[in-house]
DNA sequence: ACCTAATTTGAGTATACACTCAACTTTGAG
DNA sequence: CTCAAAGTTGAGTGTATACTCAAATTAGGT
């Protein structure tokens, strides 16, 4: 038989409560008795949707990462500003999934590190997209430069949005 | 009357287990269990010398905060390049410190974030360092504009920071 | 209206954690 | 050597965690 309603609405509000919770208080504060409370739903009922508490955070995970950068096999035309302002705007645009991404990469535990795989994985993939761009933007780097630079690109960037994660009156 | 011998030796045992912990799995490895393992000590022990496990814990990152910038009330004489060259040299002298310093910085709990106002504080004072370094360097910066360039300076270098201890064989 | 499968419940399990304490042993100054 | 203070032990406390399950309830296709 095919899922009920009730069930979808349920399995969104718990969804919800993890996204929030880790955006404010990140892996620490969303233990399943803090997920279950704000969502209004009972461990059972959790664990009827969920096989772990690791599969909701996972998908939250999941999710700031595809918000971060929604086309990543993008046509490869992107400026270095373009990606810049994207990332930008998605902090603006997402403050709680955006401190998620943060938190993800930053935190030391984060689940268990399949989430932080996941998020190695994707900084890979995303410094390859910013070197392509350095190195359209300047024909006389090689690959290699061009990625050395990407890195410190983004390690400047990600710094920053971790200051500004911690202080959201910054910059 | 006076500490014994036997006494100190413990307490160094435990600072050891301690900074050892930290560095190879962060905050989370660093148990109870875990610390009195590794330092052959019992609870009871640990205990009466120490009056938490937080208490460790801050010790070993008030070391490494004090060992990636040791003078830092300095003659307000260095380049830009000798600070950027301490901070390499720091993680190449004390790899364990390094990694505490920098996973201090980055996790979202670091034990109840005694440890984590405690380095905040740090990294504004050192951001002021760096900034007097290029505002001394280029006398047509403004002293914000000083503090900018800093931050992200001083951003991009915990970013790489950070992707090294994730991936050792970086850079 | 019926009936099966989806969903909810809440008490219960197992485990890990930081921490305590009374009894015991060791240290080292006088 | 004495003896009081320092140090050690290990079983035990309390609490929080993720997770389970049998029984009850509800949804919704027929």
């Amino acid at each position: 038989m095919a899922r009920y309603q009730v069930g979808l609405e349920t399995e969104a509000k718990i969804i919800d409560a993890t996204r929030s919770l880790l955006a404010e208080d990140g892996p620490e504060g969303a233990t399943l008795k803090a997920i279950c409370e704000r969502a209004q739903v009972r461990a059972g009922s959790f664990y009827n949707l969920f096989d772990s508490k690791e599969e909701a955070i996972i998908r939250v995970v999941r999710e700031s990462i595809k918000a971060v950068d929604p086309d990543p096999v993008g046509a490869g035309t992107d400026t270095v500003d373009d990606l810049v302002d994207a990332y930008i705007q998605f902090f603006n645009d997402e403050p709680q999934l955006a401190r998620v991404y943060v938190m993800t990469g930053l935190s030391t535990e984060a689940t268990g590190n399949g989430a932080r795989r996941r998020f190695l994985k994707h900084h890979v993939r995303r410094v390859e997209r910013f070197g392509d761009a350095m190195a359209r933007a300047d024909s006389s780097l090689s690959a290699n430069e061009a990625s050395v630079n990407a890195e410190i690109l983004l390690g400047a960037l990600d710094g920053l949005a971790f200051r500004w994660s911690l202080d959201p009156a910054f910059d």
